[in-house]
DNA sequence: CGCCTCCTTGAAGTGCCTCAAATAATGTGG
DNA sequence: CCACATTATTTGAGGCACTTCAAGGAGGCG
């Protein structure tokens, strides 16, 4: 647990220049001490000679809630995964158009780019720590750091197989296909990180959902009540939903409706 | 014979079925004398002994219009580059609703996985050849071939890149405004092959245009006519589109109408 | 020539959006 | 801790972009 390193205190004077570019105050050696991703982390599973490399090179910040960590267009210098909080990519179009294309929990990893440039803007929705991972750095690694190449390459690839299965969703999904699998997912992606599938927090707000679903906040809102009303979850408050019937969900979600 | 470089087991039933899985009747050495992708190949601009040991992997095979590649769920044995002709690969729903989430031509590269299966079909548009890659060999090859394992996750992240943009145009654009952004990217990308930038050929059907898009033929058609009679394109077959006025749909593309 | 498939065009319907306002949740200073 | 300000969410009414249903052209091929 944290108790042996100053987290709270650095934390707390984080807040207040709101981004923390040290590597937590802590010595790099340890910087995974208190990581608490376990076998969800990016290095979980290196070979002793690789960990130690990326440990070299890694950092460690934190983000206060509607920061920014970077836009569209800026250099792409690192990888992130977030230790806690979420986060959220999005590209906008001129005219303020919005959709965002992806969210980040504990253990995800973010930030690729073909091109050195971040083709999207991040921003985090919550308070979020991050293990951040310099690429310039991480890329002279690799061809000593075989397992490293092929866990950055499986975890795009993991990406990409995202992308298909969103691309479903926003090219041929009703709305209410729409929220079903979007809960499902969220839940699922709970259970993986160890949480509960039920109780099912949901950090971003309406607004949020509905411009990575490709809807509006009304719709979100309508469909959501038209869930509830049909008994199949139960809404405590906005940001929290217990999932009464996970079945039936998921065959609205896959168009059995 | 061809027992030495593995192709596919079912090499023999293969040739029946019009897909032929010998190296294009090459000796394996050679397999590249005849490739015309100059720096567009995958295989471009390694170091001489990994380009060796991917040849030495390397398989050629053909495929007719319509013909299956693999299934969603199959077993993700290969990756996939054609030298010539078009491919899609698409999601299905229970009700065969249908996403396309990619087309490829030459020089292009898919066929990833995060979980050794396909989450996808591919489907050959037209007549196409295709480089073939045993995916389980390439990943032995890695250890000792660094650039080939950096240029595997280079292409993966184009594709992310791809699936950014497109995430944003099922999301968030008009059906103009989808169309417009579809034949400039057409356009570019024959560009980027070698080929014109106007007269842009459109190798897929209306119909796989509209699942691409997540619209419906009809609206597709409508909007191409609606787009000629304004002058910004020509139609003189329904493959082919001259595009009169880039410029334009450039700014249709962004939503700047 | 006739059949088939693909594309285009037309007319009507609808799911989601837009505009508008009420209600609930959240934060703030006294 | 409360009154108030602010923001987020929900709900309602009407409109529109795209879909659905239906039919008419335009090649392509035996």
């Amino acid at each position: 647990m944290a108790g042996r390193i100053a987290l709270g205190v650095d934390g707390d004077r984080a807040i207040q220049d709101s981004r923390f570019r040290e590597n937590c105050g802590r010595d790099s050696n340890d910087a995974c001490l208190q990581c608490n991703l376990g076998d969800l982390a990016f290095c979980h599973g290196l070979p002793a000679s690789e960990f130690r490399g990326l440990m070299a090179i890694q950092g460690c910040i934190r983000a206060t809630p509607q920061e920014t960590l970077f836009n569209e267009g800026d250099p792409a210098n690192y990888l992130y995964s977030p230790l806690s909080g979420a986060v959220k990519i999005y590209k906008l179009m001129a005219d303020g158009r919005r959709q965002i294309t992806g969210f980040f929990f504990r253990g995800d990893l973010f930030g690729f780019s073909p091109n050195g440039l971040h083709g999207y803007t991040a921003e985090a929705i919550t308070m979020t720590s991050l293990c951040r991972f310099p690429v310039a750095k991480m890329e002279q690694l690799y061809p000593n750091a075989p397992t490293l190449a092929r866990e950055v390459l499986r975890r795009s690839m993991i990406k990409l197989a995202h992308f298909h299965e969103h691309t479903l969703l926003l090219g041929r999904k009703s709305a209410p296909e729409k929220l079903a699998s979007f809960l499902l997912s969220l839940s699922q992606r709970a259970v993986e990180r160890g949480d509960s599938a039920s109780p099912v927090l949901i950090p971003m707000g309406r607004s949020d959902v509905a411009d990575y679903l490709g809807l509006t906040i009304e719709t979100v809102s309508r469909t959501l009540t038209k869930f509830k009303v049909s008994g199949l979850l139960e809404l405590p408050n906005p940001s929290t939903v217990a999932l009464r019937d996970p079945a039936a969900l998921r065959q609205i979600a896959d168009g059995g409706f």
